[in-house]
This record gives structure tokens, sequence and C-alpha cells, in this order.
DNA sequence: CAATAAATATCTATTTGACATATAACCATA
DNA sequence: TATGGTTATATGTCAAATAGATATTTATTG
């Protein structure tokens, strides 16, 4: 069926369709390392295995505003940095039937999950194995040897793993590092976000002055406080546009 | 409808569903100049104007599978870097009914589209607009002065202007700009590829150094003949690995 | 040998990494 | 209350690496 097909007058409606599905990678970077939300899954298949939380795509609904509903409905959250990863259509990927999906990711401040995570006992904030950027050959991403249990529901692995690379790769040139942190925020916060998500360490005098030099943060003329050294200064981003 | 609610126990069969297609964005650089291959739209709706190619997804067909049949059945290509680019699901994106389309993009040499452009009299490679890659606030691209009829069917523009983009972003860390390239080729012709896509000039020995201190191509041995001036060397590329 | 573009060499400017030093807060102790 | 120790922020300096600009040499055709 192509197509040229259709418009040569075949009738689409007569070709079974596959359902549509969004798939949300929900990130974060908490105590140091990057974290992704999954759901324990309570029913079959793959009962009891964790799961990006997701849900069909409405027939009037565009692919974007069902990733936003469901961030609301599904993960109590809204806000952050979201975008499209990729779509995954493998035929066999979910055993009930046909089932193209969509994975979104977004990315928010820890603290944003607090309620959420309260409230629902299905939902965990798993921290995730980062190797070496750099690495060469190495598997790109796997649930930490802390997360219990450890196996992925369907291709989630997969999605997760393309989440991790896709931030990893915007990371330095795109604004996105700063929808991890708060309105305002230190350098030193910025960089233990960074050294998080690329699982590197970077000289510190060379960070600060690759971030200020690019233009896209001041400083709001106040510091931290309750620290028991020198308080760093509190910076903000000053335009949200993305680039 | 969401997938805990499918979970538990409602049947998705029961719900509407999308058709889902994919299209094609099939570039080259010609003549010094980036271009699409589009197709003339012979029936309702957009009737006249040019569209990318695509086609609809068969139920057990993946997404790949699928722009892989629709590059030889609708195009007469194969081979070459493919990709899949976005997803574009605006529910009235189509006037006759929802269709999610999956864009995937194709690089490839010129020369390979001269068989099937010979033999197509709907199909045309079409220049593009490209402005310089740093402008700021500037369209990033629609179909060049030349191109007649100037007007893309659909959401194709956008599309079109997608690839474009996402050409451009990889073209400096990844091999993608070796699809462009036969077998071998000099290191006038890749800097060639690299100011059509990008819209900018480089400086020849900086260029030059910095493709081959990325260890990607070697020299064969082998010189380019019939010119009038001293030939240049032929390259070719190492591994065509991903990176 | 004239013309042309490839290929190389050289110099400068810019960027980046590494290290040292100064600064500002808290805290323990006298 | 005063003082010095502790700690991470913040800044300054130097060396190394990278990138841009220009000039020179090389190889081929006609």
């Amino acid at each position: 069926m192509t197509e040229a097909d259709f418009l040569d007058g075949y009738d689409p409606n007569a070709f079974p369709r596959p359902s549509v599905a969004v798939d949300l990678v929900l990130m974060t970077v908490k105590e140091g390392r990057l974290a992704a939300l999954l759901q324990q899954r309570p029913n079959h298949p793959h009962k009891g295995d964790w799961a990006l939380p997701g849900g069909f795509v409405g027939i009037e609904e565009s692919l974007d505003d069902a990733a936003k509903r469901l961030m609301t409905t599904k993960a109590g959250l809204d806000e952050g940095w979201i975008e499209q990863l990729y779509s995954f259509g493998e035929p066999n990927r979910d055993p009930r039937m046909r089932v193209i999906s969509v994975a979104y990711f977004a990315l928010l401040p820890a603290a944003k999950f607090n309620a959420t995570l309260a409230q629902r006992p299905d939902l965990v904030l798993a921290p995730l194995e980062v190797p070496w950027a750099g690495e060469v050959g190495g598997q790109v991403l796997a649930l930490a040897e802390t997360a219990r249990p450890r196996i992925l529901a369907f291709d989630h692995a997969e999605i997760l793993g393309l989440a991790v690379k896709r931030l990893r790769g915007k990371l330095d040139y795109s604004k996105i590092g700063f929808a991890l942190l708060p309105e305002r925020f230190t350098l030193g916060e910025l960089q233990g976000v960074h050294e998080a998500i690329l699982g590197t360490e970077f000289n510190k005098p060379a960070f600060r002055r690759r971030m200020l030099d690019r233009g896209w943060i001041a400083g709001t003329g106040e510091r931290q406080s309750g620290a028991a050294f020198r308080p760093a200064e509190l910076y903000h981003l000053i335009s949200k546009e993305r680039t």
C-alpha cells in the first residue's frame, strides 16, 4: 500500500491500522546521578517489570498534546523541557498487538518529582548507569545496579538508552541542561548536572569560563546561603528561547 | 485512553486508530547545491504541488522496513545513508483523514539519481535555499527561487526544513557527509559538500587538516585524472561504521 | 612556460586545560 | 568576642592545543 495507490483510488480504510502510543522518558539529576521515572507494571505482559509511562494517542489529538496530557495524567508533572525523541515500530515490540510508539523525553528539576513520588508507590526515580561519554563500544546505559528490579518492559531499555544519548548530544550546544536546575542556580550546580549526565569531571575554571562566555546566563547579585564556606553567586538563564 | 486503562481491561480495538505513513526526504548535493527529490502530485488534495515521496506502513512491517521499501518502489533508489527524522502528527495535516507520518531522510550521491530521474517525469531534484547556517531568525529553508512550482503539499515544507536542520547539525560530528560522495573522493569534493550544506565557505588548509586529523579517511595513493592542473589525491572512508 | 588548483609550511589568534592564589562564609576554640 | 582553621567559590596566569590566514611549493595540461 503506497500513497500513490491511495491517491489513485484505493481506500486506506480497508487496510488494518496500527495503534499509536506515546511513551515518556522523564529524566532528572538527583544526588549527582541521572535518573528516570519508571512505573511498575501491574498487569501482563511484563507484569512487575519497570516500564516508561505512556498511553495511546487520541484520534483528534496531536502527538505533542498527547505527550503533555500523559505527563499530567500519568506522572502528575507538567512544564519543563519536553521534546520528541524517536518513533519505535518493530512489529512485535508489544506481544498483544501492533503498537507504534512515539517516544518523548522531558527534563525537570528533581524537586518537581517529590509530590508525585510521595503519592504514587508504583512510580520510582531509577538511577541510571552512565559510563563515560567518550567510552568506545560501551553500553550507552542500563539501570544502575542499585535499581530493583533491573528489567525493563518491552523495548523500553532501548528507548531509555536513546534518550540518554540524545540528552548527552544536546547538552553542550543547547540550553537543555538548564531544565534540570531551579530558576536560580550556582555555577557549581550547573557543573554537577553536566558531570552527572556525561559521566565525566570538568576543570572548574574552564567550565565557568565556557558557560559565562556563551552569554546565556547572568549573575543575579544574590548569593547562596547556609554553606559553611564562601557562598556561591546565584545565576539565572537570560532567555529560555531554545537554541 | 491511556495504557493503564488498556491494561485494566479496556479494548483498544474499539477505539479509532490513525493511519501511519512514512515520508522520505531524499537529499543530495548536485552542482554545489543541496537538493531534494520531490514528486508532483497527480491527484487531490494539493494536486500539482510538490510533495515528498511516501506511503503507508504495512501492518506487519517495521518503520525502517517501510522506509527502505518506499525508497525502492517510489524512488527507484536504494542503499545510502538513511535514518529516521521525526514524526508528524497534527490532526489536520492531511485533510482526508488522520495520518501520522514518520519522516525518514536519506542521502545519496547525485549520480545515483540519474537513472530514476530519466525514467520518471513526475520526479524532480529540487535545489534548496540554504541561508548561512549561523543566520539568526532566518527561515531554515525553502525551495530555491529556481524551483517551479515552489509550493509544497501538506506539511512537507516543515519536514524538509527539519531534515536540512538535522543534516547540518550532524555534518560536523558524524560521517553523514560521506554518504553524498562516491566511494573515492578528493578533499576538494568533500569541502564542496560541506559548503553546500552549511552555506558557508571554509579555509582550505584548515578544512583539510581537520578532516585528516579526525582519522576517518585515508589516501588511496591514486589521483584524479583529466584536470588541467595538479591532480588531487583520491581518499576513501576507512570504516563506514556510524559514529 | 603559463595557468590552475592541490598540497604544504608558517605564523598568528583564539580557545582550552592545569595550576596557583585570593576571597568569603561558617565553626571550633580560647 | 576574637581568632584562626576549613572549605568551596572566584580569579589570575601560564602552557598546550586548536583554528584561521597567508604565502609558497608542487604537479598536471595545453
